[in-house]
DNA sequence: CTAAAGCCTCCCCTGTAGGGGAGAGTCAAG
DNA sequence: CTTGACTCTCCCCTACAGGGGAGGCTTTAG
């Protein structure tokens, strides 16, 4: 009935280190430990396990998905506090595809003008024309 | 004529541990050191600092910036290697937005459909059936 | 001369999600 | 009984750009 920690990596197709570390933060704790210290997994490991990887995919970190997974412990149903959570983790999303928008616009903007400048009437003290700090 | 690292960290706008920093990692270094080992920097030390951090702006890191000030003291234009450099980078950051992009679509997707489901419908072995880890 | 301010090097710390490996105990098969 | 596979804890390491602080010189102003 139980896995120990090698088994439970393996079908759910990840590292030992990966599900040790899961444990220490508390998003993944064995169900009981054997008497030798080995962590014993029940096979609704494989759920959380999944769970975490889902919450993960959509951008989650592991310090908010053990948030998740404390309240769900604690019997109340989390779904508030997800929904929060994603809908800041998009305004955080918006905001950085904004900037990173701005500054590839910047980059080919850049790029298009080094197409157009001489090498050759580089200034060695500001070290290179296509990238001018405003000196 | 020779400032002294406070100095220019003042003038520069910035701390002395970045001076400092940038010294060690090979961005920029003092013109010499005093008889007491003090760093000291040329008039020329501020345009340096001011392409260091125009060049952070457009996105390169102190490690390529490093690479761009090696080719100018080298001797070479580093223009068409900083060409490369922008486009390479501007390649990346069109890669990484459509990742945000579909990253931040499927979190509003995920909001939508929160809002449709029953939170005493979440099964807890599930943690929340907002998060689907397809169990 | 003395005190304050400035400077030096060296070392540890930050966040993220683990990876690598040491040294030691445990479990199953031959 | 032994060997090999598995497991345990503990500690250091990664990228990035510095920040914080200790302990000890040096310089400058009063």
């Amino acid at each position: 009935m139980a896995m120990r920690i090698g088994e439970l990596a393996e079908r759910a197709g990840t590292s030992v280190k990966t599900i040790r570390y899961y444990d220490r933060i508390g998003v993944l704790r064995p169900a009981e430990r054997s008497e030798s210290g080995y962590r014993l997994y029940g096979v609704d490991a494989l759920d959380r396990y999944r769970f975490v990887r889902a919450a993960q995919a959509v951008g989650l970190r592991l310090g908010e998905i053990r948030e998740i997974i404390a309240l769900r412990d604690g019997g109340e149903t989390p779904c508030g506090f997800v929904v929060d959570l994603i809908g800041r983790r998009a305004a955080e999303l918006d905001a950085r595809i904004a900037e990173l928008v701005a500054l590839r616009d910047e980059l080919r903007s850049l790029d298009r003008r080094a197409r157009r400048l001489d090498p050759r009437r580089c200034d060695p003290r500001l070290v290179c024309h296509v990238i001018d700090g405003g000196a």
